[in-house]
This record gives structure tokens, C-alpha cells and sequence, in this order.
DNA sequence: GGGCCCAGGATTGACAGACAATTCTACAGG
DNA sequence: CCTGTAGAATTGTCTGTCAATCCTGGGCCC
């Protein structure tokens, strides 16, 4: 089996720079939900053809950031709250699984390293940007899915974090939540410390079933805010 | 929110045909594990332009069909031992997601459907085609995962089904496998007949988890058969 | 004023051809 | 047997073309 730290080298092609730079561009919300995506923006935009335009676009499609209508070209996904119940569903038992693993198997470096990121995390202080903070969160789940030595919980849960990191990055930053966030989350880690698989499990899906209830709060807010703001409009 | 049932009829691209019929393709092992999907041949075997191919190769990567390496084009994807485990860890947790999910919120007409599915799977005999018996299997999770109200689970569980459907048809096959297999699923629709959560959720995670023991010793079988293989060549 | 229809422009979906860069293959030579 | 290299094949990318579809705006009728 090839080692993970192999040293082969392989070329990147420009599509590769294409997918990740639009997949970026969509989770730190620099496009908004439903906006459309069409062949010569995104072409200008990247100084590429639209060949490669295309093949990223099929690529992000598949991973669910992109929804492409027929003979209407691409549109960044929009996740509706029922939608979001069920990806918080999935997302609890797949980061209890990765948690449960990492307690199984992460090294001990790998242990210290997800430390680290939580006290760089907990030393954050409550006005801190969302992007800082959501970068932050990413560091700490990029350790963990590293060390579950599952490449197949770490790429769904990956997936599923990108596909609703608009709404992490909301409930990440609401100033009642952080502190709350950082409690369960030394859960995690001294439950991966004491190499306690059941406890890292629960400490995990517990961790995201808080997290769903906060952002299930923040879109019914955002609906009564919008239908208000409706009633206001016909006025 | 759009109905499931929507009568809306949308365009299907050729896009869309191609990665139809290329999934299955691969699915079905019309094409074997490791082969070189090249552009020309794919090009002449579906009668479209290159564009389209790759454009529908970027899908099928991105769903973990299909390894694309740099400057040598795709290839069928092949699925290692390790790779095996992992697949049928996440599978585990996933199945018994969606299996809760649909003893929680599937209709009686599903309810129903699932048990129809089941009762068509134990009257096989066990001398039965591979991909019939496939066939049937992934019509009972069609309907599980139709009725588990969980279009998230659904898709991941797809994409994990499709992935190591080879090694599915292989355990699925074994004729000393076939009756163990009706029992864990009549356990399931029990389960699932009884509206119980928490015993859904056990049938289907030891379903998959009985599933992998078996899935491991033939894996382990054709491992010792091939290095065996190999001792004969070199006399 | 409101609704309907239609033409024109813009965009998508798909095709073909071209070309540099890379990889594979096979053959000749040490 | 190993090595090096020339040529063929393939990939990655770009450009241009064209039909089909969608959106827009204006004109027309009620």
C-alpha cells in the first residue's frame, strides 16, 4: 500500500486549480447562494477555456455545491432548512464514526496536533471574523478525518462540511455559541485523549446535534425575519 | 418546497445518458477494475464528441467511480482490502441511519414495498444470476432509501453502494451467504413493520457488518489463491 | 393598465479540429 | 541484460462553429 507520506510528485493540471479555486470561492460565500454561474463569467473570471470551466462545474455538481438546470447552465446550491435537518442528520453519525476512529487510531502526534488546534481555538476571542474562525474549525476537522484512517468518512464528511459551511460559519460566530462550541469540543479531545472510542463517539454526535439545533434556531429567525420583511414590503 | 411526485419533465442532456451508462457500465464490471478508460475509445463506444466524455469522466471521479491520474487519463477504480474495511465502516453507520430514518417516516405503501422487495429476495433460489441478485438487493435499498426522508444519506449510501458493487455481487452470490443475507433483511422489515427505531437501526448496521466478515474472507481467499497463482508461475 | 405574442440577443449543449506536453513502445546499441 | 532514444499514441487545453433553448423587451390587443 502506498504510504500517505509518499514523496511522488504529480503534476497539477489547470482544471485542478479551477475545481479547488471555485469550490473555495463558494464556501467562503464570495458567491451567493442561487447565483448563477454561467460558461463566460466563470471563463473570464479564471482566464480559461470553457472546456475546463465545464469539467470543474461537472465535478462540484457531483459534490453537491453546484446545481446545474438543463439549458440553464450552473447555480451555487441553496440549502433549504429541511435540507439542512437531514445534512446535520448524516454529519452526527459521520463524525462520531471519524471521531470514534481517531480515538481508535490517530497517532500520538496526530493526538497532540488536534490539542493544539483546539487551544488555538479556545484562545480565540468572540468578535473574531467567521472565516477566521471557520478556517479554524476546518484545521481541527482536517486533523481529525486525517486520523481516522478513513479516507471514505473523511471524504463524505468533507463534502458534507463544505455543503453547509455558510451555515457553520453563522452558528460558528453567533457570540452565544462559541463558548458552547469550544466546551464540547475539548469533549472531543479529552475523550481522544483517554483513547475512549465510545466516548469520542458520543462527545462528536453530541458536538453536532448542538450545532444543528443553533443553526435550525438562525433559520427559523432568518424565515420570520424574511416573511416581516415581506408583510413590510406589501404594505 | 417541490414535490417528489413533481410532474415537471426536464431535458435529459446526452451528458446525462453517457454518465447513466458509464456508471453502470462500471457497475456491472463490464469493465474491470483497472482498466484505462481512454478518451478515443469511450469517444467511439458512445458515439459523442470528447467533451462529453470528459465532462461526464469528471462526474464519475468526483463519485469515486473512476481514478483519474495526471497525464494518463482514468481509470476504473479499484477497490483494495483496506479500502474494503473502510467502505463497509462508513456503510455500517449509514445503512443503519437510513434503515431508523424509515421505520421513523416511510408510509405504510412503503413499508409495504420494502417487504414486497424482501419476499421477492427470499424466494431466489440459490443458483441465481450475480447481477439479478444485485439487481434485487438495490431495489430494496432503492425503496429504504426513498422512504428514510433523507435525500443526504440516500445519496452517500448510492455513491457507497456503487463503489464496492463488485465485491456486493460476489458476497451476494455465495451460496452459503445467500440464506444468512434473508434472515438479517427479514430482521430489518420486521423492524421496520414494527416502527422501531432503534431495532431498524441494529438490523441494518449488523446486516452490513456481517456482510464485510464475509466480504473480508473471500477478499482474503482470492489474496492467498492469487499468491498462490503466483508461486506456480515462478516454478 | 394588464396580458399576450413575437423577434432578437444571449447562453447552453455539443461538435470538430488543432497543438504542445507527456507517456508509452519498441528498437538499436553497449 | 540494461539503457537510451526516436516515434507513436494519448492527454490537456484552446479555438471556432452551430443548433436548440432561454431570457428580454417591445409592440399589440383587450
Amino acid at each position: 500500500m502506498p504510504d500517505d507520506l509518499s514523496l511522488r510528485v504529480t503534476p497539477q493540471p489547470v482544471r485542478r486549480q479551477v475545481e479547488e479555486r471555485l469550490r473555495d470561492a463558494i464556501i467562503t460565500s464570495r458567491f451567493a447562494p442561487g447565483e448563477h454561474l454561467s460558461d463566460r463569467m466563470l471563463c473570464d473570471l479564471f482566464g480559461v477555456s470553457r472546456g475546463v470551466i465545464r469539467e470543474a462545474v461537472r465535478l462540484l455538481e457531483a459534490e453537491g455545491l453546484i446545481h446545474v438546470v438543463p439549458n440553464r447552465g450552473p447555480f451555487v446550491a441553496y440549502l433549504s432548512a429541511a435540507e439542512a435537518t437531514q445534512v446535520y442528520e448524516v454529519r452526527a453519525v459521520l463524525e462520531a464514526l471519524a471521531g470514534q476512529g481517531f480515538a481508535e487510531r490517530a497517532s500520538a502526534e496526530e493526538i497532540a496536533e488536534l490539542r493544539a488546534v483546539y487551544e488555538e481555538l479556545a484562545a480565540t476571542r468572540p468578535g473574531s471574523d467567521r472565516l477566521v474562525l471557520l478556517g479554524l474549525k476546518r484545521r481541527f476537522y482536517d486533523v481529525m478525518l486525517r486520523g481516522c484512517r478513513n479516507a471514505y468518512v473523511a471524504r463524505m464528511l468533507d463534502q458534507l462540511l463544505n455543503r453547509n459551511s455558510q451555515l457553520r460559519a453563522t452558528t460558528l460566530s453567533d457570540p452565544t455559541r462559541l463558548p458552547q462550541t469550544i466546551i464540547e469540543i475539548r469533549r472531543i479531545v479529552e475523550a481522544v485523549e483517554r483513547r475512549d472510542r465510545d466516548g469520542a463517539w458520543e462527545a462528536c454526535r453530541d458536538h453536532v446535534m448542538q450545532a444543528a439545533r443553533v443553526a435550525l434556531r438562525i433559520l427559523n429567525e432568518q424565515a420570520a425575519m424574511a416573511s416581516r420583511a415581506a408583510e413590510t414590503a406589501a404594505d
